[in-house]
DNA sequence: TAAGATGACAGACCGCAGTCTGTTTGTCAA
DNA sequence: TTGACAAACAGACTGCGGTCTGTCATCTTA
């Protein structure tokens, strides 16, 4: 990395930097790329040389969140108890992380980007890490035998994909006044009642 | 009624209709409100003396979804079914009318608004016709023991409604590409083999 | 090592949602 | 009848996300 790059990358690593804290301090709609530009000397240009939207620069934390499952949520899942065992802690986990390390704005904002603009989604990119491990647990599961038969490890994924966006959905929509984690249980108790052998 | 008001009301009528044929043709954010008010000859100052948001229009049409609930889907349930069956036949119209009639941009649009502004939410008002409709088949099921112990009517259509918003959010975020009424059938067949007695 | 190419950045500019300040005109009380 | 009032509207204006053009320092390569 040449001198050029090493100088962009620092520019990219402040504002990302100054604009969490400030989203985290006083929410992402009241803080302005103005604003973000103006504390980090920075520019639009230079902004907008980094980032695509005002939102990439959370997009850019909210996938180090796959980092954090592969890293530190899978190594705590023990491979002596059952697939759906594993699931439940899992999505425990997950959610206990979500609730208390990224917080529902971050959430909230995600959540809306994803489904405000053209640009290409990470909720729908097929490489997500959080994919691959959701399949892995799946098809083991189904050579165990403990799903219900007629169901794919694709399907099983599908309806778990669909139990965490509408959990996550809704806790969003409600502003964090609820507990993702609580209802989190309820909604994967009944989903795991039903796919279970 | 007098004359100012059955004017501002054709003015808004007026607008509404505009504005959902233009959504329609082009997409939600590629109608500008400008362009609304130029095409029905009116103006910023009147489209926002009847709605607070562009967003709003669109709300407009959303929140008749519950009457066609009420008046349509409600009326076709047989008393003679089971909880369950009528559960599964009200998800299944539902979700087919949503796909079919109401389309994903609408869908997308309203999901995105829900999360975005500040405004009072119609998904959070507790007076939602859909509400209703739930709890009372819920109740019943209840009382008839179709549903496993241990869980309140409130508790079942907690479940159902994330159930819903997970489908939809989904299916908004892949723009349609998916069959909505497929996704929902896999999803609620697992949802509600779990919850059944 | 000189000259063309290019990445990082600056900041003027644009488009559009939403606001604000009138202005007109139907309404209604006295 | 009239005059205060306000609903319905007109359109200039603001704020902010995002674009575009230009500049300069660094890099490449001949």
């Amino acid at each position: 990395m040449n001198l050029r790059q090493k100088r962009g990358q620092e520019t990219k690593r402040r504002i990302i930097e100054t604009a969490i804290a400030l989203f985290h301090e006083r929410g992402f709609n009241n803080v302005t790329v103005d604003e973000i530009v103006a504390v980090t000397n920075t520019s639009k240009g230079a902004f907008y040389n980094h980032f695509t939207s005002k939102h990439e620069v959370f997009a850019e934390q909210f996938k180090q969140i796959d980092q954090f499952y592969v890293e530190h949520l899978v190594p705590r899942l023990d491979a002596d108890q059952s697939i759906m065992e594993r699931l439940i802690l899992f999505l425990e986990l997950q959610m206990t992380y979500i609730q208390d390390e990224l917080g529902w704005d971050v959430t909230r904002t995600i959540y809306e980007q994803e489904l405000s603009t053209e640009r290409s989604s990470y909720f729908l990119d097929p490489d997500r890490p959080l994919y691959d491990i959701l399949i892995g647990l799946c098809q083991e599961g189904i050579e165990k035998g403990e799903f219900k038969a007629g169901y794919s490890a694709h399907d099983i994924v599908t309806v778990l994909i669909h139990g965490m966006r509408g959990v996550l959905y809704n806790w969003s929509l409600n502003r964090g006044k609820i507990s993702l984690v609580n209802e989190q249980r309820m909604v994967f108790r009944a989903l795991l009642d039903g796919l279970r052998a």
